[in-house]
DNA sequence: CTGTTAACCTGAGTGC
DNA sequence: TGCACTCAGGTTAACA
């Protein structure tokens, strides 16, 4: 379910709610996620005050009052809602937390490809953290960067600009949106793109994640915000999801081709 | 190292 | 209605 922008979406939405309250209670109904959710953690977080929801990636990062954090993913399907307490159980609300404000934060995930991790204080650095390339708004992303490390590489620029190490958040919908913008095919060999498709290239990400963020994400099936509310982009996308259609810029019809596992459309005119 | 594929899981949608 | 089948926004492990 969500790239960057839901999960930044996700964030913000949680933040008022959460900051500076603390956990009285922690209910682990389901551990067996993307990784076991550790069995020590309902009772490590508990009494613990939250004091910052931060965002690396696709990850949700919660500082504690002690100095130890939590690691939360959604996975493709996952959802944190902030929710009054007794709200009704539904199938696939794995964890909740129990919140001194009388809300609580409930984990709900119907495939179980999220996670919920703790991350202590003595730990620097954590493993799923330190290999990410850098965030798409940060200088150390740019048109440079994407070229020296793009170099060599045969791999369809795509599923280069997808790999979390290259840079994060650009899941399947908003590689497609942006190579669309970029007017770049997104079966091109990474290695082939020049310098100034690359800085183009790291230009339109950006615009397109930018924007994401403040249409509140996609919503195409189930994606929701932490109060529930739906996302806007889905109006603005031009290529992901309109295979058959009509190219909102060109009139072509926006073709699919599939790049490691993955639909991909693009407009075969628009794009080279 | 690079690149490709399958795997993890459930639910929604489609076609018969 | 029901069944078989395909596909889905992410990430990692296992392979060639």
């Amino acid at each position: 379910m969500p790239e960057l922008p839901e999960v930044e979406t996700v964030r913000r939405g949680l933040e008022p709610h959460v900051l500076q309250r603390r956990i009285t209670r922690v209910l682990l109904r389901e551990p067996r996620l993307r990784w076991p959710v550790p069995e020590a953690l309902p009772r490590l977080a508990a009494k613990r005050r939250i004091e910052a929801i931060g965002r690396r990636g696709k990850y949700l990062l919660v500082t504690l009052d002690s100095g130890d954090r939590m690691i939360w993913h959604l996975g493709m399907s996952g959802r944190m809602f902030v929710l009054e307490r007794g709200h009704p159980l539904v199938k696939h609300d794995h964890l909740d937390f129990e919140l001194d404000s009388g809300q609580l934060l409930r984990f709900h995930d119907p495939r179980r490809f999220g996670a919920v991790l703790w991350w202590p204080r003595e730990e620097t650095e954590h493993v799923l953290l330190r290999a990410m390339g850098p965030e798409p708004f940060t200088p150390a992303f740019n048109g440079e960067y994407l070229f020296e490390k793009s170099r060599g590489r045969s791999v369809a620029v795509k599923n280069f600009i997808m790999d979390g190490h290259i840079v994060v958040g650009a899941g399947n919908i908003y590689a497609a949106e942006s190579l669309f913008r970029a007017g770049i095919r997104p079966t091109r060999a990474a290695g082939k793109l020049t310098r100034a498709q690359c800085q183009l290239l790291v230009e339109k990400i950006r615009e397109v994640l930018g924007e994401a963020v403040e249409l509140g994400g996609t919503t195409l099936r189930d994606f929701a915000g932490a109060r529930g509310e739906s996302g806007y982009f889905q109006q603005e996308l031009f290529v992901y999801g309109r295979e058959g259609q009509s190219c909102r810029v060109c009139g072509s019809t926006i073709k699919l081709e599939v790049l490691g596992a993955r639909q991909s459309c693009y407009c075969p005119r628009c794009q080279r």
